[in-house]
DNA sequence: TTAGTATTTAACCGATTAGTTAAGTAACTC
DNA sequence: GAGTTACTTAACTAATCGGTTAAATACTAA
């Protein structure tokens, strides 16, 4: 099945070790094996988190004799950025609770006596 | 185990149905039936992701009869986007590669004729 | 050619995920 | 209290995830 790109960046980044990877990558291309040193976890498990990252198009891979560099490619994080943003406000002013309290004054406006269920429709499918 | 706050919040973005649950959410809170509505799926389905989204702390539930309304609580969203916002320079620019160039031009600096292996060190355990 | 280094692939495992249906709970309506 | 509405819980399933070890691949060095 398809996953969407944005599925995709963000469970690649839910994983601490991937995020800390990217981390590493900021600094400049490098490969698996010093990639893998920090981590307390097998070499093939680093293999994988690099899968999936070069996956979500979070990395690229080249060939350099024996070692496969990897360099960072954060552009995916740009559309994770764009999507974050539109609750950039929820976060910043209380807006969520607005939005609610004013939900709530036009659902107790006039001419709807109390319990209304303002067109429940379609109970689930 | 403990599972850090930020791959929480990753991980909860990263279905499509939890985000359009919390897009939906953006104008107002509201009854799980109405969120489950535009969605092909059962009921139940909805209220485990409901259930992720909360343990996420991405929205809050209280109860006003029989339903229980849902509100977003988009705080956790800042620290993802205070984490990605440190790469932003990375999609912007061409940073990764400039960083790149850099290691590149150190590691090829005088005193270490052609084939150096720069401290590799430590091969895994 | 033989040995060593870097990395991936294969096969497996236990836990989690995302869905299902069926049954349970809680409030409201009559 | 009987039925309806709104939702959750339980039990199950298939797929995916994050890790393992062992073996394969690909290049380098002697």
């Amino acid at each position: 099945m398809v996953i969407d790109q944005l599925s995709l960046t963000f469970s690649a980044l839910a994983d601490p070790t991937r995020r800390a990877i990217l981390a590493r990558l900021t600094s400049g291309q490098t490969s698996v094996t010093e990639l893998a040193a920090p981590h307390d976890m097998s070499l093939p498990a680093i293999s994988k988190h690099l899968r999936v990252l070069e996956h979500s198009g979070l990395i690229t891979r080249s060939r350099a004799g024996q070692v496969r560099p990897c360099q960072l490619k954060a552009e995916p994080m740009k559309d994770a950025v764009d999507w974050l943003e539109r609750y950039r406000r929820h976060w910043e002013e209380r807006l969520d609770r607005l939005a609610d309290y004013l939900q709530e004054l036009q659902a107790n406006a006039p001419r709807q006596k109390g319990k209304r269920r303002g067109r429940a429709g379609k109970t689930s499918r």
